[in-house]
DNA sequence: ATGGCTAACATGGTTAGA
């Protein structure tokens, strides 16, 4: 079974692509994020006509998720249950006995924005929301956008990025939190090639410099971790004309 | 010292991303 996530900035220009990635690299779940669009513009018949099931939580301009998948989605949630939050980033749906759970973690913009505080308490209240969810599933992943490179080696030049929006200590104690709740990043199980990221800013070359993030992870319970066989970064998509500034994240795990 | 690019919304210039 694999399970990947793709933010797609954009699902309206980057429908094109995703099919082209789909077709090409045929995944069992996808967790899509930053789609802007309203979920009544969501291209539904396009996903189904690809033969895939799918859930969305959209909303104007900004932000929005959804999942896709082969087979049927079950259990769907939108958003964390008590927290209303006005900015969609969260939906969670169950695939053959595995929990998916899709988020597009806040940016943040700088450290001491409101931005920012957002961004720490939306990562608090996710933990205890995941926390309770591995309670109840065994098979539990945790996907999506998140927003921070969790160690130095996940940052192309930690000098310059030391202190900023992504890497402070805060927002890594946050995430750190988030798997200590039970979740283990797949990536880190396997070795990997140095300087793999999956974010590049669209300006100064900074794909073709490899100056990157890897800010994009696939997270799974430990009972799912220890299916896990694999997990990559597909650069691919990064390098066709108008690319998401993010590239897709693929973990494969040996399950029925 | 800061922008560089892209997308949405709107239709010129702002907001936001990371």
């Amino acid at each position: 079974m694999r399970i990947a996530t793709w933010n797609v900035n954009s699902l309206r220009v980057r429908l094109p692509q995703l099919k082209e990635w789909l077709a090409a690299s045929p995944v069992d779940v996808v967790g899509l994020q930053e789609l802007k669009l309203t979920d009544e513009d969501f291209p539904r018949g396009e996903i189904e006509a690809l033969g895939l099931h799918a859930t969305w939580y959209g909303q104007r301009t900004y932000n929005g998720v959804a999942i896709l998948a082969r087979e049927a989605l079950e259990d769907v949630d939108y958003g964390i249950p008590g927290f209303d939050d006005p900015q969609r980033r969260v939906i969670a749906a169950t695939v053959r006995g595995v929990r998916v759970v899709n988020v597009y973690v806040p940016n943040g913009q700088a450290v001491g924005s409101d931005k920012y505080f957002y961004k720490l308490d939306w990562l608090s209240r996710l933990r205890n929301h995941v926390a309770a969810a591995l309670g109840r599933h065994e098979r539990l992943a945790l996907v999506g956008d998140f927003n921070i490179a969790p160690e130095d080696r996940d940052v192309h030049d930690p000098a310059k990025w030391e202190g900023s929006v992504h890497v402070s200590p805060e927002e890594r104690a946050a995430l750190g939190e988030l798997m200590q709740a039970g979740l283990a990043d797949t990536f880190r199980l396997f070795e990997q090639p140095p300087g793999t990221y999956s974010w590049w800013d669209y300006r100064m070359g900074a794909f073709r410099r490899n100056h990157g993030l890897r800010i994009d992870l696939v997270l799974a319970s430990h009972a799912l971790a220890r299916r896990c066989i694999g997990c990559h970064v597909d650069r691919t998509p990064r390098a066709w004309e108008r690319p998401s500034d993010h590239a897709p994240v693929v973990a494969s795990f040996d399950i029925a």
